[in-house]
DNA sequence: AAAAAAG
């Protein structure tokens, strides 16, 4: 079996491997390293979880262990597709670099750039980066790049999904011809071969076999919630989330959402319900991103709630579980989330709340991984969703709108985060009960004769204003024009 | 249809 120490790697860098207690290189870092330690291009074919990083990383210190650095002159550069993952890069390079007089910048977005800067003008040999910010740093000629003799693009693939293709050109364009370039791409699109015919010099293709579609260690469960309208959809989702979650003995897991807000509102869910959970999105603070994840690596955070920011590439060994609060938009983003489980040959479980409105994405999930996932049968109480009909506080959900001047929410709010705790009788004929979710709601037309009797509280009843005005309609707004 | 990334 081939160990590191078979793969030409410096003393120094084997030494660095070795306290980090690995010895044997995984299939990609196998092929990759001698190759790229080589000087040649890499076009790296391999999903996340297969030592990507190690084999762009070990390599690009070795070829740089001679040189030294020039001020805003970087000699390397790594491309990622998000912060957390350029954030991780960066560790690997603390670790593998120990040994070696290497300096290297942390180049992303949402934090300060005067440290940034700062560093490049000492001279740095490698920029590890997010392309929006390190672009910017070039237009304000804080960074040169004609000086880069080794390009790495990281999760090429993610890259393109987020629309970061032209901003790759243009980088691949402003550092010089004569690089090496180590190009990782889960999947081969059209546009991402046209990129690699653009800018690679006779690659070395490598290509790792794909996990299968979906790991055999991972039991997958489904389990499909009552449909209402929307908000009673999501509740329920909520609620059955944390019946799920109750049954289960979870050392740590994963809650993916599709939208940010619902990553959100289920955070706080699981904390008001006494859960160890915390949000991560891209909305969310920097710093604070990074310290959720860090928790979370250290265990000190049980539920991560995330989307699907952490549904690719980011380091967390060994998650137990992972809950799909709802289907994903694309069927291979379901295959990534579910792989953040059973891992390295760990057994792990993968929960999915399936509502009338994720049926269409199901069936793509179920086309690409021809598995079933398996009916959950448990008996979940919903209660719960009766109790909301007459609300009396605003949505939590809901952003902030003009019509919000009203004191008296905010402090609601924080003392009731969620309304579903409150535990209000039925009031009236709209009320929702448990299996009857069908039971079409009331139109939502803004007549106020139709509204219930909270009426009365106009000011704090947001769910039925209209966007910006509240029920007042400016004259003008209803004047008729004549154009002609 | 949504998330991510430059403010």
């Amino acid at each position: 079996m081939t160990k590191f120490t078979d793969l030409g790697l410096s003393p120094e860098v084997l030494k660095a491997i070795a306290e980090t207690g690995y010895d044997t290189p995984t299939a990609i870092q196998e092929q990759a390293i001698p190759v790229a330690l080589t000087g040649l291009d890499v076009l790296g074919i391999a999903q996340t979880g297969t030592g990507k990083t190690a084999a762009f990383t070990l390599p690009m210190i070795e070829r740089l262990a001679a040189g030294r650095s020039r001020a805003r002159m970087p000699r390397a550069i790594v491309l990622a597709p998000t912060r957390e993952l350029a954030d991780q890069v960066s560790e690997a390079f603390e670790k593998y670099a120990k040994y070696h007089k290497l300096n290297w910048a942390l180049l992303i977005g949402g934090v300060s750039m005067a440290d940034q800067v700062a560093k490049l003008d000492k001279g740095v040999d490698v920029l590890i980066a997010t392309p929006g910010r390190l672009l910017d740093l070039f237009e304000r000629s804080k960074v040169m790049l004609n000086g880069v003799q080794i390009m790495v693009v990281d999760e090429a693939d993610r890259m393109l999904d987020m629309g970061f293709i032209p901003d790759i050109e243009r980088i691949f364009k402003l550092t010089p011809p004569s690089r090496q370039t180590l190009f990782f791409s889960a999947t081969m699109a059209p546009e991402i071969t046209r990129i690699t015919q653009a800018f690679l010099k006779n690659p070395v293709r490598i290509e790792v076999s794909r996990p299968a579609t979906t790991n055999d260690n991972i039991k997958q469960f489904v389990y499909r919630v009552p449909s209402g309208n929307a908000l009673n959809t999501a509740k329920a989702k909520r609620i059955a989330l944390r019946a799920i979650i109750s049954t289960l003995d979870i050392k740590n897991g994963i809650v993916f959402c599709n939208r940010k807000t619902d990553v959100d509102i289920v955070a706080k869910s699981l904390s008001v319900h006494g859960f160890n959970a915390a949000p991560i999105h891209g909305d969310l603070d920097q710093t604070l991103r990074m310290k959720t994840l860090d928790s979370f690596r250290k265990g000190d955070l049980t539920l991560l709630v995330a989307s699907d920011v952490a549904a690719r590439g980011l380091d967390i060994p060994d998650v137990g579980h992972v809950f799909n609060f709802d289907v994903p938009h694309h069927a291979d983003d379901y295959v990534h989330r579910i792989g953040r489980t059973g891992r390295a040959g760990r057994s792990g479980e993968a929960y999915l709340l399936l509502s009338s409105a994720d049926e269409k994405n199901y069936d793509k999930v179920l086309k690409l991984t021809k598995k079933e996932p398996e009916a959950l049968a448990i008996d979940v109480d919903f209660s719960a969703l009766a109790e909301d009909t007459g609300r009396k506080s605003p949505r939590p959900d809901r952003k902030p709108r003009r019509g919000d001047r009203d004191k008296s929410v905010k402090t609601a709010q924080k003392t009731e985060p969620e309304s579903e705790i409150k535990s209000e009788p039925a009031v009236n004929e709209n009320t929702v009960i448990e299996n009857k979710l069908e039971t079409p709601k009331p139109s939502r037309k803004r007549n106020r004769a139709d509204r219930p009797s909270e009426t009365q509280e106009k000011s704090t009843d947001y769910e039925e204003l209209a966007e910006g005005f509240g029920w007042h309609v400016p004259a003008f707004l209803l004047r008729s024009v004549d154009l002609k």
